[in-house]
DNA sequence: CTCACGCTTGAAAAGTAATTTCATCGCTCT
DNA sequence: AGAGCGATGAAATTACTTTTCAAGCGTGAG
């Protein structure tokens, strides 16, 4: 402790209470009739703008504030804080809530002309929203039966076209990978052609966002009569592909828009539900899965630069 | 600029982009690989306890990790911050933020006995926290260059090994629907050979996540040399392939997990730069774009069921 | 009216924290 | 084994913060 205000002491250490950063702006209010005209400033203008003041060093505020460092020092000690560095502190966290707090939480469509930020805002945005309304509208039973049924598959089949098909490749490339016999089919006439071969203890997946994809249902359908247990990832439970599916796994539908139509982003929902199924089943099949996955990485090892 | 790290320069003043405290446990973990241990173990301690870190100076933080003064600063700076002192105020920011948010909600990896439910909580969980650290960790301004060269390019190529060849394929079918010339290559021989016919006006693109996959980095330094404008995709912007890319998406990295490798859930963040490319440049194009799209969607209608 | 007292204020000194330098140490690759 | 390079921390330097102190300013009594 080493100076005085209005006569008082003021402490080096105010231990009583450690001030919370909200309560900043309420603090300077109550204290602002204490206090002298260049405090005033300088509590004023760190109330009005937390986040700018957080840039600024001691000095860079008095210069702002058009007083001296010893009065911001002063104003930091009287608002509670040990001094300066502290009230810093407080002003960055208390900036972070604001921006945490106002957020926008951003709902509106994307349109022609938002700005990028908004645009990756409002994506990722949307795409949790999708992730989450998925997460939640899956039929953990029916999930269940279809990892089963993956697990001990002589054979897999998977059918999509278009967008799907990716997904289809997505989820190959992962069966592959812990040692399963999986083929993505995106060619109608060669899936159909294969689905003939499909019988009982074989697995066929059809991927449709629309459930009504006539080139994926017909080699399902095929699949189906051969006795192959069939499984449909669709945003349609009720759609065609029903009839022929042994188990549904229903994708949820994000919000559309002009340059972002639900086909195009029925994408991250059915990759959610092909992510779940690949883990469930490794999970069943650790035995093998697990050494499967390890010897598949390292035989890339020597595919990148060291 | 004074000191140097694995051979390059490290800038006082890292100047491209001021980084989000929001997205630092993200930046760690993308960074991590490229640390020494003592960083790592700076970095870690302050991803895992940013409150109680920004109590703390930086002999006082250095001492905690058992490290040195210079260590942490050196940290900061990997980190994007000018030196610590703005690290703290980022973590103040983070805590604060944390604090308001509340929800840490499921944060543990996916285990071999966790049930379906669990995987499908934790699945969703994991990918939405990876769209939140892209979108955060996103460069809007090398967005915002990457948009501009793919809106007015003659051509465009991308490369695409494993699972970013899915990546890759999306990109390309939802480019080729606004009317944009994309080929996405998976073959590396086709790909270099296709390079070597990029030129000025031209765009190339490449998605790695490791960006060490020597299959992509070659065709695209290809293209490079021959006048194309270079995209990078990857999780590592400092790695090799930042060498031939005139502009640089980092993606973001998922937690680990033994069943679920960085490798397999690179994907999420890859797909949402993707459409960020998309949307950008479908605004950009809207003229052309606009009517495309809905051709395209009213050419598919009779391949659906009535 | 002015002078004295005491609060307010900022310049500069002193002190503390952050940054840079540099020598050493340890690891990897011959 | 040892050469070379990167990693590391102790110490020097620099930047920022805090304290001191003397001058300024206003007020009110004489």
């Amino acid at each position: 402790m080493k100076e005085t205000f209005k006569g008082v002491a003021v402490e080096t250490r105010p231990a009583p209470a450690p001030p919370a950063p909200a309560a900043l702006a309420a603090k300077v209010r109550t204290l602002a009739p204490t206090m002298t005209r260049s405090m005033q400033r300088v509590a004023e203008t760190v109330a009005s703008d937390p986040a700018g003041c957080a840039a600024l060093t001691v000095t860079g505020l008095a210069e702002r504030t058009g007083t001296s460092e010893a009065t911001v020092v002063r104003t930091s000690r009287l608002l509670g804080y040990p001094g300066y560095r502290d009230l810093r502190l407080a002003l960055a966290a208390l900036a972070a809530q604001q921006a945490a707090g106002g957020a926008p939480a951003v709902t509106a469509d994307i349109a022609v002309d938002d700005s990028l930020v908004d645009v990756v805002a409002k994506l990722a945005q949307e795409e949790q929203q999708c992730l989450a309304d998925t997460a939640a509208g899956l039929d953990v039973s029916q999930l269940e039966a279809a990892v089963a049924a993956l697990s001990t598959a002589r054979r897999i089949d998977v059918y999509g076209i278009g967008a799907s098909s990716l997904v289809g490749q997505d989820l190959v490339q992962k069966l592959l990978r812990i040692g399963l016999i999986a083929h993505a089919h995106a060619d109608p006439h060669l899936a159909v052609t294969n689905a003939v071969q499909m019988r009982t203890g074989d697995v066929a997946i059809a991927i449709t966002h629309s459930g009504r994809t006539t080139d994926v249902i017909e080699p399902l359908r095929v699949a189906f009569d051969h006795g192959a247990t069939t499984i449909a990832i669709t945003g349609r439970p009720d759609g065609e592909i029903a009839a022929y599916a042994d188990h549904i796994l229903t994708t949820s539908t994000a919000r559309e828009s002009e340059l972002r139509p639900a086909a195009m982003s029925s994408r991250t929902s059915q990759l959610l539900v092909v992510d779940c199924l690949f883990i469930g089943v490794a999970q069943r099949t650790y035995e093998t899965a697990a050494p499967a996955l390890s010897a598949s990485y390292e035989a890339l090892a020597h595919r990148h630069q060291p």
